[in-house]
DNA sequence: CTGTGTGCAAACTCTTTGCATAAGT
DNA sequence: ACTTATGCAAAGAGTTTGCACACAG
């Protein structure tokens, strides 16, 4: 199964235009081995080294780019001073819990924008990023 | 007239709980000349020394956190490794210019946004920020 | 084999902090 | 006078880069 796995990754790796290295292919199962996920280079480290995939920060910086760039992957621009990444590329919004810095996705489907302005001449709207921050309410 | 702008920038400190230091009227000036802006600590510093005010950058730093602490501008949150602020803390949303980084606020009354999402047990929300991402279009 | 990826450490950028000096009340 | 702010320089976080070694094709 794991085996099989690999395999998959290689060849979503390859279609990206990417070498399927050990580094790459762990990475990569370990960012889409859940579902949607917000992670940090920092966490996705840690998570590689407690895995037993001793890959340096530096390559994990490296590789999330590189995923970015290749589509697989977005970056999401939630909070000044650390990076998240997001395993879903597709069109969907954000809960930003303020004080635990979670990222969680809006229940899609629900929130729908209307009237969006035109851009100014000469620009087109590359993506709409909607981040509800979120606060622990006062009891 | 000038001596008159001070006084208000004092009046306005005060009210907001800030001694009105040479420092944070003139940084205060700076950002409040031009209705609504959106500045880096590095281009407010850069004005400020234009303009005859040698304002040390740790100093830029600490006021433009006082400022946002006492409610007068708002943090921005549109690139990671960045920090924007924004003098405006009404409701309203923003476009940011992929390239140039630059950030305009978005004809307001236009977009409105329908379904918001319930918080989590326990939450409420905050602000909500929208961000339309802009590129250079394919001519 | 040849070229690309990786790891390490050093460099870099943005931001915060500690402490002596200066300014506000 | 007493208290708070400022400036400087140093420290700190997060991120990027250069180069020797390792691995994939």
């Amino acid at each position: 199964m794991h085996a099989l796995t690999d395999m998959d990754m290689e060849e979503r790796l390859r279609r990206s235009g990417l070498r399927p290295t050990r580094q790459r292919i762990a990475l990569a199962e370990l960012i889409f081995a859940k579902g949607d996920r917000h992670l940090t280079v920092e966490e996705l480290h840690e998570e590689a080294v407690t895995a037993g995939v001793p890959v340096s920060l530096a390559t994990v910086y490296n590789t999330l780019h590189q995923f970015t760039d290749a589509g697989m992957i977005r970056v999401l621009a939630v909070e000044s001073n650390r990076t998240y990444f997001d395993t879903n590329t597709s069109d969907h919004h954000h809960f930003f819990v303020e004080g635990s810095n979670e990222v969680l996705d809006l229940p899609h489907g629900d929130l729908t924008i209307a009237n969006l302005p035109t851009p100014p001449e000469g620009m087109e709207i590359a993506h709409v990023d909607v981040i509800v921050r979120l606060r622990r309410k006062a009891h």
